[in-house]
DNA sequence: ATTCATAATTATGAATTCAAAATACCGTTT
DNA sequence: AAACGGTATTTTGAATTCATAATTATGAAT
């Protein structure tokens, strides 16, 4: 059973996306050169679409184009990751007061629900990770503005290429699961600088958690 | 005289810039197609240049590729305005907390004579435009946060596709003024959340004029 | 005249080709 | 052996070519 798809990605998009995980995977290293050739020849496609796909991951950031040299990994040093996760709590934040001041009491209800999901899966850790980056996606979805969901996308791409990355620490799993229920009884409460506040303090101490 | 470039940026960059002058300009108005071949011709490229080009400006959120039929000019209403305006405020009043918080006083002193600048270019419109852009710029190069930069950077791009955007209204020069002056006050006191609400309202006062 | 089917045209997406820059290689000289 | 110069190779950047999808034009049938 084939795997066809019914709204195809353009090619770029889809090397693109191959070339994201395989930098996340560090099969290409932080820092290394790419090579154009041998990845075209590798997928079997020619360099037009995968030179498309690198000016597309320049522009985000994972890759730097340098003049006449061609693609290398973007390196992400201490500083990089440290001001990208500041970045993404300022985001988050904001987006937790947004829904906490103008989400429907179904959205609010949905959170809820998903919370309930991860509460359930604290024994599973890759359970709890999938769960806990749906809840974060939905309420970035809830506040509803596609400018950030953008701007989030890009940074945990960002965040990814760094080692010690983990937006969620193993090891954190019961504190982080106090801090969520927390951030939703703020939501709940529709109490907007509550929620920004409780929504910083679960970045804040992941920040610490992975310094 | 001619302005030779020491550092001669890529022909794919060269020819994005060409094309959000003229997404700016509204020669290129927002929903409508490009054309990619008589683009091409115009500027007496290939089309390999300018499609890298639109791949750029789509990750930038400048165009928007349709599968199959061609890249159109996005287009921005009413909420996209407003989401964008947040997402400026929140991110550069952060900034302005952060260069509270950590700026050198050469820095601030600095940030201060563009100040003086800017309060003396009250009558000249265009000039007063031109300082003010200048010190939000050295601010946010201040808060030293490169991934902030390049967001603001492709935010402010998306302002510029809106025909109300501006910044900064005209009529509202002295009030942005005293808004200015109340901020570097806080900065100078190293007041941090004072100046972050005072970049908000700076900001604030701006989206109310504009809307 | 309108609708439908089909042919011609146009535009996109991708491969290929080509020119020039950067790099690697190699032999010579000191 | 190290440094230099020059040639060959590799690789990038960009133009060109090609295949196919989408659109438009054309014409037949109702």
């Amino acid at each position: 059973m084939s795997a066809l798809s019914l709204a195809p990605r353009a090619l770029y998009e889809e090397v693109a996306e191959l070339l994201r995980q395989r930098i996340f995977a560090r099969e290409l290293a932080p820092g290394s050169w790419i090579d154009e050739m041998r990845l075209a020849e590798e997928y079997g496609i020619s360099r037009t679409p995968l030179r498309e796909a690198l000016k597309v991951l320049a522009t985000e950031g994972l890759v730097t184009m340098k003049m006449r040299r061609g693609a290398y990994v973007t390196e992400v040093n201490d500083k990089d990751q440290h001001d990208v996760y500041h970045l993404l709590s300022l985001l988050e934040s904001d987006a937790a007061g947004v829904v906490a001041a103008q989400a429907s009491e179904a959205e609010l209800a949905e959170l809820e629900r998903i919370h309930q999901e991860l509460a359930a899966a604290v024994g599973n850790t890759d359970k709890f990770f999938e769960i806990n980056e749906r809840f974060h996606m939905r309420l970035l979805e809830i506040a509803n503005n596609r400018w950030r969901d953008q701007m989030v996308a890009d940074l945990r791409k960002v965040m990814k290429l760094n080692r010690h990355n983990s937006l969620l620490k193993s090891g954190r799993i019961e504190e982080s699961l106090r801090e969520h229920q927390a951030l939703l009884e703020a939501l709940l409460a529709r109490d907007v600088s509550g929620s920004v506040a409780r929504m910083q303090a679960h970045f804040g101490n992941g920040l610490e958690a992975a310094g």
